[in-house]
DNA sequence: GTTGACAGTGCATACGTAGTTATTTAGAGT
DNA sequence: ACTCTAAATAACTACGTATGCACTGTCAAC
């Protein structure tokens, strides 16, 4: 029933292979010839069928994208990823994972697609199962994902650097104690962000004490707003693993009576939409998205990929919002 | 380079065909014969070629999805979707589109891949690009759509009586004005969700005008408030058409100088993650994303699909939040 | 007028799998 | 021992396209 490149070349009287080349290299034929092409292929209402092209030409014009299925950071990031992708005419083959469980389910399913590249994100991914996507043939980059250093090709935001901004612009307003809660130990983005800002502090004479919240959301951010607020001695200010996280400890420290920046100090990490919403205006590392994205399909689509390693490191940008701007001075 | 069906079948000492067999219909392969072909496969590190497999068996086991870019709302949709679909060892192909006008781009793309089904959302595709999908072979179901109705398979929430409930609720309150911030005026969904919240507060003498937001952002909403601000009478209860919208609304007139709920009862519609967050906690229709996804799926997936054109129509639940409760009573 | 270069096109084939048909094998019944 | 049936497997082909190779014709150069 469906129309083949074969019946496009019975209506127009060329052969099949001309019909091809139409549609994949067009300067290959002539222009009356090609005229005469679209014209029978608009009459028998012909599509290219993109999976027998994809089985011939080794190449499937899509990229896969492993990400958390919950998580507002991985939304922008997605969201760019298919913009820039459907602009070079690619497209993007979704595998979320509820779970870290999961993880391996779905790297499984990727397997069988024969991707162009592939975008693994998320700092939950264990090291085994990076390095189980390193196959031949297929080009796996590791997205804001420090664990993937020296294992795969790795582009990231400068947790570092942009964790220590933060720290010296919320020591500049002249606070006395601080605490760092961060969102699950052991994911690797946690862990540097966390030592960039202690040791950013520590400069200043100030001590960090880390706390968990165990989980990216906003929930988890909210509960661990209770801890801070139990503890003994409160900090004056709390710099938040994740804007999400953070967003929660706002309306977690609020409910408990605090003065959100008045009592206490808050700081995100990501630049989430949210985190400029009036309610919040968190002050926060907002990442560069489109860099990070572009240079990620940089080296996935570089014509010399190989064996090597690239890391790719990009510079955030600290975005000052109300809650570290104390009442008076 | 690649390792084939062939390669394995020749490495077990068996025909290409029951190599197929093993992955596919296993129930047709002797449990011994099984075993020698999975080893063989282990061995040799087969992987199944999907795009192969779809060019053969007509099934590409593939869903796409067309939905805007920008939206908290689809985000929550994707993420059910996909997890369904992984569930059923499919994958979801995902179609963004940044304004109206590209829709006609991503339905291009659609084309050339031969899914198996294809959710188209957003209420911003217009009548004649639903009808374009409908092509044999093809299984479109519109997702919260109201204007695909009688074009197009469709699922939606009871938008009428969703909003029909919180008008009610909002009512109960004891208001005297109300108004309507809508999203985009022509958007179907924004009339019908309009429609019913006007004719509710009719029916117990109250008004309610309508306003555009021009857009379905936060952004808008909050911009929409300052007209509701500069406005005459100021309304006592102003019912946002998604949730986005109404939490910019809340934010805005909160900027403004007002109280929410103190001065102004605020709703939403849709029951995103953040309107349940501490610091709105919104009155709102939640919508039961999983379960119209289901149905979604159940269209796309029936063995009786034809052109009937089922309508699910799933009804909402009421949220009700700290933005309509009163101080006293 | 011969040659060479080259654009344009057709022919044939291969990509890796699934399903159809044909063939072999094993098992049971008498 | 023989046939009959069912199960298991092999042989083969088609899915729809891209591309190397061969072929034709046009045109410029000498």
């Amino acid at each position: 029933m469906r129309v083949t490149s074969h019946d496009v070349a019975a209506e127009a009287g060329v052969s099949q292979a001309t019909v091809a080349r139409v549609f994949s290299s067009p300067d290959k034929v002539a222009l009356a010839t090609q005229e005469r092409v679209r014209e029978a292929a608009a009459r028998l209402g012909y599509v290219p069928n993109a999976i027998a092209r994809s089985l011939k030409s080794q190449r499937t014009d899509i990229v896969g994208a492993v990400v958390p299925a919950k998580s507002e950071y991985w939304q922008d990031v997605l969201t760019a990823l298919s913009r820039r992708l459907a602009e070079q005419g690619k497209q993007l083959l979704l595998f979320p994972f509820a779970d870290a469980d999961h993880v391996e389910e779905a790297l499984d399913s990727v397997e069988q697609y024969r991707l162009d590249g592939l975008v693994l994100a998320s700092s939950t991914i264990r090291p085994e199962h990076l390095v189980r996507m390193r196959r031949p043939g297929l080009r796996v980059v590791a997205f804001n994902q420090p664990a993937a250093s020296g294992l795969l090709p790795l582009v990231m935001v400068d947790n570092d650097a942009g964790a220590r901004d933060l720290a010296e612009h919320v020591a500049a307003q002249g606070i006395g104690t601080a605490a760092f809660v961060g969102t699950v130990a052991s994911a690797s983005t946690d862990q540097i962000r966390y030592r960039g800002a202690a040791s950013a502090l520590a400069d200043r004479g100030i001590a960090c004490p880390y706390v968990e919240a165990g989980g990216f959301s906003y929930d988890a951010g909210y509960k661990a707003a209770a801890r801070i607020l139990d503890g003994a001695d409160r900090p004056d200010a709390v710099m938040g693993g994740s804007d999400e996280v953070a967003l929660g400890l706002i309306d977690g420290l609020r409910t408990g009576g605090l003065d959100v920046p008045g009592d206490v100090l808050v700081t995100g990490f990501d630049g989430l939409p949210q985190a400029s919403w009036a309610g919040y205006d968190l002050t926060t590392l907002v990442q560069p998205i489109e860099v990070l994205v572009d240079a990620t399909l940089a080296i996935i689509f570089d014509d010399a990929w190989d064996a090597a390693q690239p890391e790719r490191i990009v510079p955030g940008t600290l975005r000052e919002g109300k809650t570290t701007r104390r009442g008076n001075g």
